[in-house]
DNA sequence: TAGTGGTCTAGACCACATA
DNA sequence: ATGTGGTCTAGACCACTAC
């Protein structure tokens, strides 16, 4: 589609139409500014794969050439995308997609942290992968990931311990065709946050994540992994992870012992 | 004080020093642009009371005239600020000071939903204030609060239940002075978040917080007042709350049953 | 020195709300 | 009809990074 930008001051051309909005199935309202049409046409070549995490766009000039607007026009549009942690701005150097690997702060989406001292001091997490099969998605996985019941999905299973006392059970389930080829071995062999992973390998990015979080009592196959008693209260949190337009690409779910950790949260 | 704009593109005049930056106790960078110089300035305005919570502040161009600055330059201010839900911008009426109260979105702060349904379905909590009174701040307490041991504080207890069952049961403590002649009464007669009362009755603007999340189980005297058992688990919410300035103006801990509700949280 | 993002301005026009 | 915030442009200069 061409961008085309409203006619400068003098012409008294009516109100050029939304553009990418062709004279078609009306009925929408269909108006939206040029910087949002050019954030959707970004958010195109992030999806598709021309942009890669880690690597830098195209300069804000080039931008506003290929497109045809202004310079202050696109920069609206990155600061939005930048807004939502979607891209990186670095002064002088470019702007760059955003990745879960090669990140200061690992684990972006963990929010557990210990009581005492900063993350750092206790060491990178330990962890085990205690199973990843291949199975046929429940009623409750298939609506999570928007997949239908019984349709090919994995389920992976893996303790993560913190100064080798386990911390946290994971359970967590991946729709099987983006994820093809996932297997434990590939799991433990690679270093890095297991979205550095799936972004490398399976070209699946994570942007968003929504967490339901109560307080529960785990059952005898969970207290042996955790290795705590049935009457330690732990965290609950079920997540569903999502890419690109709001699709669901994995449903989690976590138990978090939090004698020595806590949950953290900012509200503004 | 005075904003100085820096000069037009043809003046050759050396680069202004930062506004608001008075030529004295260097060592600082103390450079910052000039639209952060204006945010600061409306932050004094909102913090000095000279804008009223739900009050309109001027219009973007009045307050360019008022700085000596572009509309631009403004509006990037008042970006950031709305962006921190400290403003709201409401398109053809104004920018407004945001307000706990007279919002369709009651207890801003509360991330507690109901499993089915929505918020609104369940109707409104039923609040039971247990006990408020003042006593002397214990180290935990102090420290929060960023005041000595032993200086005055008020420490409320209540319950919220909803659809008559009792949910969260809260004991909050608030620095005295700020809050004199805060009781049990004033809290039970004042229909509305607490968090507007302060605003209104207090000029405390509660504007930011952050919440320590665990899992725990019920002491006798909780499980009476939750009219749970012990081995309900139940979550602990422990809630630092700040206005202005990150001044701490409030500790909470919550402890919420999570068996009819969860807590929800957005990663991204 | 060149290129990038960051700041600032000035002015035009649009969309929305109110009178 | 007027005033508000919202969008868009065009151009200048600054600060940071690399070569």
């Amino acid at each position: 589609m061409t961008a085309t930008p409203p006619p400068p001051s003098e012409s008294a051309a009516p109100a050029s139409a939304p553009v990418g909005a062709p004279a078609a199935s009306a009925a929408t309202p269909a108006f939206s500014p040029l910087y949002q049409q050019i954030k959707v046409l970004m958010l195109q070549s992030l999806q598709s794969g021309e942009w890669k995490p880690s690597t830098a766009i195209p300069s804000e000039m080039d931008l506003a050439a290929r497109f045809k607007v202004s310079q202050g026009t696109v920069r609206k549009a990155i600061d939005e995308l930048a807004a939502e942690n979607l891209l990186v701005r670095r002064q002088g150097k470019g702007t760059f997609v955003a990745t879960h690997a090669e990140h200061h702060v690992q684990y972006r989406f963990l929010k557990l942290f210990p009581d005492n001292g900063d993350p750092n001091s206790e060491g990178p997490a330990q962890r085990q992968i205690i199973d990843c099969k291949r199975l046929r998605a429940s009623t409750d996985v298939a609506r999570a990931l928007a997949l239908r019941q019984g349709d090919a999905v994995l389920q992976v299973r893996r303790v993560l311990s913190f100064a080798k006392v386990p911390t946290i059970l994971e359970d967590l389930w991946l729709p099987g065709t983006p994820f093809k080829g996932l297997t434990a071995e590939r799991l433990r062999d690679y270093d890095g946050p297991m979205y550095a992973l799936f972004e490398t390998e399976f070209g699946v990015r994570m942007v968003r994540a929504e967490e339901k979080i109560r307080a529960v009592l785990p059952d005898t196959e969970q207290c042996a992994l955790l290795q705590v008693n049935s009457q330690t209260p732990l965290l609950s949190v079920e997540r569903t992870a999502y890419t690109y337009n709001d699709t669901p690409m994995e449903m989690r779910r976590g138990l978090y012992l939090t004698d020595t950790h806590y949950y953290r949260n900012t509200l503004n």
